[in-house]
RNA sequence: GCCGCGGUAGUAUAGCCCGGCCCAGUAUGCGGGCCUUUCGAGCCCGUGACCCGGGUUCAAAUCCCGGCCGCGGCACCA
């Protein structure tokens, strides 16, 4: 049967079971969706994105990035853009990253409505918390180290029962600069038995010292910052968010933010958590990266290194948004952990290239030789198979020189578009142009270049750690193209190119 | 250790809530073939999975119990 041709099969399937063909064009119409969101009404539905400025994201930050634009989209809804760069001590922000992230987040094609930094909204978070204090919801902590112990042991700081005046006029001690770090918190009010201790009258507040580590939109403005916990929670209800999707790592700060919307009577937003993504072969920890970078200046070429999974190195590796897309909605929001495969990837990024992606012909392993004929030949070549009328024409007369792979050659090939060759020491000696003769005598249809027009081109080849440069040539036609197009190289695999100069510099994304 | 969440082929995912139509579907990978001026794409065939053990039931991937494994959390990080 399967040495039958394809027509073959197919009439006599068609013959034999029909019902078995119309099937089969239901089901690739068949798209993944998303499964539907919980209390979500069309037109209703607000979704953010809070990503904290201290690096450029990664393929695992996209998640929650693009399924919240997915949903958005999905209830003709809304979605917030957040910056959380509450913590200018130990998650300091980088100033470039807000714009590297919001860069990240159109070519990703993710549309938000609205868009805040935290850093900027500090007043807000003073308003609230005071509202928190009279609300006998929370209290002034002075016992610095010893209330970890407390705590730990199911008690609390003496201050957490002073009156709502006295915690009142210590917050304002609090915002004034009057403490240090350490040496005087905010806390939430929270059962104290609870099974998790870092639940228990958690922190919603804490003294940063800004002269020494300064912010870098508002500098030592501030010296009384909101945890994460704290100011999620304000600005998540403020901004009107129905629905959080976030990864698991928050399930125990759902718990906290509870208590806030509880003192608040706030109507709590859905919460959706999903597990941990990550991509085989890939680095994607920000702070494995940043190290990465640091120990070793010369071997990276960038937060957007083609080794590195964050999404400027994705895109420099040549990986387009629909395949990133495509990937995250197919993993969807399900609870358990994902180890994306390359080849899953890859995959789904060649189906999308294969359309787009010029054909230009690469050698990697060159070998001269001398074009023997009657007369000059010309080769006129397709830019892509699916648009034969597109070509561009290589001249070859007797005595011109090509280049062909070392691994390629043969007793006799066919060389692309210029016809059939016996191959010789040093010389290549033309025998025809039938293309049906090479068929018929199975040759191998190779790649090859002129030697007098070859462009010299790099290959960086992202293998785990390592950038493999490979050296090689293409045919002329490649200066048609431009930094960042996507190109096929014939029986090689697809790359982009990522710089013109001396040479062409090009990623090899994948086969 | 404690708390929480999971475990379907190499990878990803469907089915699980509402047990039978599932001797488990799809994609990718792998093997083979057809087609094709690429070892690409497309098409065809094949390959391969319900973590383990009990229980309930006429019937369990689906429900219940126990175990094992994995992940997350246990911060004045987000």
């Amino acid at each position: 049967m399967n040495k039958l041709p394809v027509n073959e099969q197919k009439r006599i399937l068609e013959e034999r079971y029909p019902h078995l063909l119309v099937e089969e064009e239901k089901t690739k119409e068949k798209e993944k969706t998303l499964p539907p969101l919980p209390n979500a009404e069309k037109g209703k539905v607000k979704t953010r994105f809070a990503p904290n400025p201290d690096f450029v994201i990664h393929l695992g930050n996209a998640r929650p990035a693009i399924l919240s634009d997915e949903y958005a989209k999905m209830y003709d809804g809304k979605m917030v853009l957040r910056f959380e760069d509450t913590d200018p001590r130990t998650k300091k922000p980088l100033r470039e990253a807000y714009d590297l992230i919001k860069e990240d987040l159109k070519w990703l094609g993710v549309k938000w409505h609205e868009e805040y930094i935290q850093s900027q909204r500090m007043s807000i978070y003073y308003d609230i918390a005071r509202e928190l204090i009279r609300r006998g919801c929370a209290y002034i902590d002075l016992c610095k180290e010893k209330s970890r112990e407390l705590l730990r042991a199911g008690k609390a700081c003496e201050t957490r029962n002073n009156p709502v005046e006295w915690q009142l006029e210590h917050f304002e001690k609090m915002l004034n600069g009057e403490y240090n770090e350490g040496e005087a918190v905010l806390r939430i009010k929270t059962k104290l038995d609870h099974p998790n201790p870092s639940v228990r009258d958690w922190v919603a507040m804490r003294i940063i010292d800004t002269v020494k580590n300064p912010h870098p939109l508002v500098g030592s403005k501030y010296t009384a910052w909101p945890t994460y916990n704290f100011a999620v929670s304000v600005d998540d209800h403020l901004m009107g968010i129905t629905h959080v999707l976030r990864g698991k790592e928050h399930q125990v700060n759902t718990e906290k933010q509870l208590y806030i919307y509880n003192c608040m009577r706030w109507r709590p937003p859905e919460f959706i958590h999903f597990g941990r993504l990550k991509l085989e072969g890939f680095i994607m920890s920000k702070s494995y990266i940043r190290r990465l970078m640091e120990e070793n200046p010369d071997k990276f070429l960038g937060y957007d290194d083609p080794r590195f999974g964050t999404i400027a190195g994705l895109r420099r590796r040549g990986i387009t948004p629909e395949a990133i897309r495509t990937v995250i909605l197919e993993v969807g929001i399900k609870p358990g952990d994902a180890k994306l495969s390359w080849a899953n990837l890859a995959s789904v990024n060649r189906k999308i290239l294969d359309d787009r992606a010029d054909r230009i012909m690469f050698i990697d392993e060159p070998i001269e030789l001398v074009i023997e004929a009657d007369k000059c030949l010309e080769a006129k070549i397709p830019y892509h198979p699916n648009r034969p009328e597109k070509t561009r024409t290589i001249k070859i007369c007797p005595g011109d020189k090509i280049y062909i792979n070392k691994r390629d050659k043969a007793d006799e090939v066919r060389l692309i578009g210029l016809g059939n060759f016996k191959l010789e020491e040093n010389k290549a000696v033309f025998t025809g142009e039938s293309l049906e003769y090479a068929r018929n005598m199975k040759l191998s249809i190779i790649q090859w270049t002129p030697v007098a027009q070859s462009v010299s081109v790099e290959v960086l080849v992202p293998k785990e750690l390592e950038l493999i440069r490979v050296q090689g040539y293409a045919e002329p036609a490649i200066r048609e193209y431009k930094v960042d197009d996507k190109l096929q190289f014939i029986r090689y695999g697809f790359i982009r190119i990522d710089s013109i100069g001396e040479k062409y510099v090009v990623v090899f994304s994948h086969k």
